[in-house]
DNA sequence: GAACTATACGGAAAAGCTTTCCGCTTAAGC
DNA sequence: GCTTAAGCGGAAAGCTTTTCCGTATAGTTC
């Protein structure tokens, strides 16, 4: 459907300093948060204003950008930790990995949610590269009875993420509460 | 300690204007969102910017303003609620009332954890208002039995508002899952 | 390896939003 | 009704994002 009409190898010069953007985005979002000036950005990363809109269009597609980022590094993790650990022991890793990734998003977090059409897309693309990822996870620790609710990949990952916004040690508790509510299910027969 | 020094009546058209730009701006974040232009409020509520600017000298002042009269209207719902409902019934009662009432605040809740120190008073407020509340509310049915696992009112309550950002049905499996996790708390000793 | 051309760059200008300022209006007290 | 100080409106200032365009340069051709 969607095939690429024009790939349009894009110039090297012009690579490298999309890297450069994208890199200089992440530091500065990290230090003064989402809303840092453009400016500080271009500057960081040793180009123009111009230069950064170029690429990005709007501001909020460097955000997106570096997010997206963000969870490719994320999802790309899983393979290795489920070759390594056990199903039980690979779910808590990546949730760990998971949580450490968001901790460093704060306000980039937040802005996925703050009905900001602009961000519409991102739920989406997190959605689609983290769900399965999770998804095996989850049903393969299920399938080894380590875990007994059925509880979706995507009600997890959100649960997870948003619990994250409000630091590492609190969305640890948390976790740890729902991973309770997973093994230990009320029987009580509630669909 | 912090006594009022000078306690100034405030002029009865003052008070009106308050009183508009509060309600003008509840409607407008809730269809345009917390970041709509602060020209929108200020005609919506019929008085010029220099007004809103007076009583609320920056921008997140009125948005602090207005979850602070949300806030306050939810923990107020609690007494009543208590002396109406069983301990049980009471506390799942008024965590629907707080689910509620989030849903409406969508990208303001998300603002209050996006780093920027404007709404840092926020959160204490918020805690300091609803916390010793939804405290309350879980200590009588802890002390009746229903709930075995002592979670804090801060982190359930920051739990829920995270978790209602996704939309009321999400939530309401999410806390319905939390709560079990508070039923059936694991007995395998750890801390 | 020099010339050519389309791509990409930088930074100045435009547009939009928040916040400040100040002359005019009006509520409150006498 | 007159006085006066609180309060008002909207124009102007200050910052940020976004656009524009003349200049520079990677990639290609001879």
């Amino acid at each position: 459907m969607t095939e690429t009409p024009a790939p349009r190898p894009l110039r090297a010069d012009a690579r490298r300093n999309v890297d450069a953007l994208l890199e200089a985005a992440r530091t500065v979002f990290g230090t003064s948060g989402v809303d840092a000036p453009a400016k500080e950005i271009a500057d960081l990363a040793g180009v123009g204003v111009g230069t950064l809109y170029r690429h990005f269009p709007l501001r909020s597609d460097l955000v997106k950008a570096v997010f997206q980022r963000g969870v490719d590094a994320c999802a790309d993790a899983a393979p290795a930790l489920s070759a390594a650990h056990e199903p039980g022991a690979a779910l808590a890793e990546w949730l760990l990995r998971y949580t450490e990734f968001l901790a460093t998003k704060r306000g980039l977090a937040s802005a996925l949610h703050s009905g900001d059409p602009a961000f519409e897309s991102l739920p989406g693309y997190f959605m689609g590269r983290l769900g399965p990822t999770l998804g095996t996870l989850l049903e393969t620790a299920r399938s080894s009875g380590e875990i007994q609710a059925d509880v979706t990949p995507e009600d997890l990952l959100y649960a997870v993420a948003t619990l994250s916004q409000h630091g590492v040690a609190y969305s640890g508790r948390m976790v740890a509460l729902l991973v309770d509510g997973l093994r230990y299910r009320a029987v009580s027969g509630r669909s």
